[in-house]
DNA sequence: GCAAACTACTTGCGTATGCAAGCAATTAGT
DNA sequence: ACTAATTGCTTGCATACGCAAGTAGTTTGC
């Protein structure tokens, strides 16, 4: 039982770190932006009002709060998100996604989406797929940012 | 379909972001190198020999070549691993498991085991661990460096 | 058999990231 | 209400990594 959790994390690990490396060559030369920032303004997109905290971005995607602070500042520049205060609180400082960040992401996901069926080629059924979705689920059920 | 494949990589790549979250603190401090380190040592414990060279390395473990030569250096310093030449080809370096680097290996697998049936707590019966695990496997059979 | 192409590895440089420290603002304790 | 603890964010420093260039050794083409 514990062998086959291990077994399991293992492949899991594999995979993602072979996923990773055949996405990111890519897609920073079609997008201009690395996948990482993509999966930050999938965040967005998703959040109400299409913004959050840096802390809950920080959790969201399983980094350091000074992660978010260096990324956002880059796309902030390049007119992707931009920063927003709170009225209540002057300790937060929202990342909001802006229309063109809105553009990018939609562009975004579609090559994703394109490189991601690329990944499951052929022999992979609609049943095999929706049985490992299923079970990925239930890895990030509870967690705070699930994308999907 | 395609929209499948898109949720599945997305599912696949957060999980394995909250796994390396989860393992990345413990690791380090319990065993004096970290989760990296670690997979190394598994590929090598598995290859004929136990040994490697580093380009095979590389491409097993989805890094360059620059990062293994990095890696390698630290871990033959404390004796893990050394340096091993090939009377064939005299460009060759392998890397070879010491025995320490055996020992090590092993007890890291263990707190990894741990670990990992930390990841699926409850609720995973033993016929869930499998399907995910014969559906992993699909995506990393036809990889050079399945650990499993 | 020799030059050109290729391969294995290393190193310099730029980027990304975590941790710890610091600062400002809020909340809790009394 | 005042102090202390906490929270959100930023910044300095150290580490990890990829890419491109460099070096040494090997294979290929003729």
């Amino acid at each position: 039982m514990e062998n086959l959790c291990l077994k399991n994390t293992l492949r899991l690990l594999q995979s993602a770190d072979q996923i990773k490396a055949r996405l990111s060559g890519d897609f920073a030369s079609v997008h201009g932006i690395s996948v990482n920032e993509v999966f930050l303004l999938m965040h967005l997109e998703k959040a109400p009002l299409h913004r959050l905290s840096r802390v809950e971005l920080a959790k969201r995607m399983y980094v350091s709060a000074s992660t978010i602070t260096r990324m956002a500042a880059p796309m902030e520049k390049i007119g992707l998100v931009a920063r927003q205060a709170d009225s209540r609180d002057a300790r937060l400082a929202f990342v909001v996604l802006t229309e063109a960040g809105l553009e990018k992401v939609k562009e975004a996901r579609a090559t994703f989406a394109k490189q991601a069926s690329h990944v499951f080629r052929d022999r992979w059924t609609e049943a095999d797929l929706d049985q490992l979705s299923s079970l990925l689920h239930r890895l990030i059920a509870d967690a705070p940012g699930d994308l999907t």
